[in-house]
DNA sequence: ATGGCTTGAGTGTCAAGA
């Protein structure tokens, strides 16, 4: 099983990037962060012509999250439970056995600033559920764009980013407390490239220097920690005309 | 230098991203 995660940073922009993506890796399911549209705009029609059906969780200009998998998706969740906010940053449903819960991490803006507080709290709330969620799915994946930099190699500049937004100490602890519920990151289970990154600034070739930070994660419950065999980060995308500014992340998983 | 692009909204130019 392949499973996928993507900020496609309006999905009505990249569409026929994505299209192309899912005809060429065939993931079972693709994650997607920043859609930037309300159901009304979400292109159904167009992935279903592809082969994929699509949950989602959406709203005008910002956020919007969504599942699209080859197969039937069930007992689908929308947004955190308990936790009210008007921004539409999760959804979760089980395909093929397996606990799919995509989200997109706030950002946070300026350690310190309001949003920062919201993304810490957002971050407690999302694994206070998690950890529920994980007793009824022990096949759970959580993946998406976190937002944060989980270790200086991670992160172009270290030195530069110390303590700032994506990088702070206090996020870096929110991620740890992700795996703490025994998710695990699955790139960092296999050798990857020194400066692997999922993200890179539009502004001073950030892409073409390799100026890029790694935000972009596939967390893995233990059952499927153990069955997975390869997870790595599509850098071909970002290097299209009119790319996203982030790059995709695949995992797989058992046999086929 | 808090910029540098890109998007959506909306038709000015700004908020937000990371």
């Amino acid at each position: 099983m392949k499973i996928a995660t993507w900020n496609v940073n309006s999905l009505k922009v990249r569409l026929p990037q994505v299209l192309d993506w899912l005809a060429l890796h065939q993931p079972d399911a693709l994650c997607l962060q920043e859609t930037k549209t309300e159901d009304k705009g979400f292109p159904f029609a167009e992935l279903e012509a592809a082969g994929y059906r699509a949950l989602h969780n959406g709203q005008k200009t910002y956020n919007g999250v969504a599942i699209l998998s080859r197969n039937e998706a069930t007992d689908v969740q929308r947004d955190i439970p308990e936790f009210d906010d008007p921004q539409k940053r999760v959804i979760a449903a089980t395909v093929a056995g397996v606990r799919l819960v995509c989200a997109y991490f706030p950002n946070g803006q300026a350690v310190g600033s309001d949003k920062y507080e919201y993304k810490l709290r957002w971050l407690a709330a999302l694994t206070h559920w998690l950890g529920q969620e994980l007793v009824r799915h022990p096949r759970l994946a959580l993946l998406g764009d976190f937002n944060i930099a989980p270790e200086d190699r991670d992160v172009h500049d270290p030195v530069a980013w110390k303590e700032q937004i994506l990088c702070s100490t206090p996020e870096r602890e929110a991620f740890t407390r992700l795996t703490q519920l025994g998710l695990a990151d699955a790139f960092r289970r296999f050798e990857q490239p020194e400066r692997s990154f999922s993200w890179w600034d539009y502004r001073m070739m950030g892409f073409r220097r390799n100026l890029g930070l790694r935000i972009d994660h596939i967390l893995l419950s233990p059952a499927l920690a153990a069955d997975c065999r390869a997870c790595a980060i599509d850098k071909e995308p970002r290097r299209l005309e009119r790319p996203s500014d982030h790059a995709p992340v695949m995992a797989e998983i058992g046999a086929d």
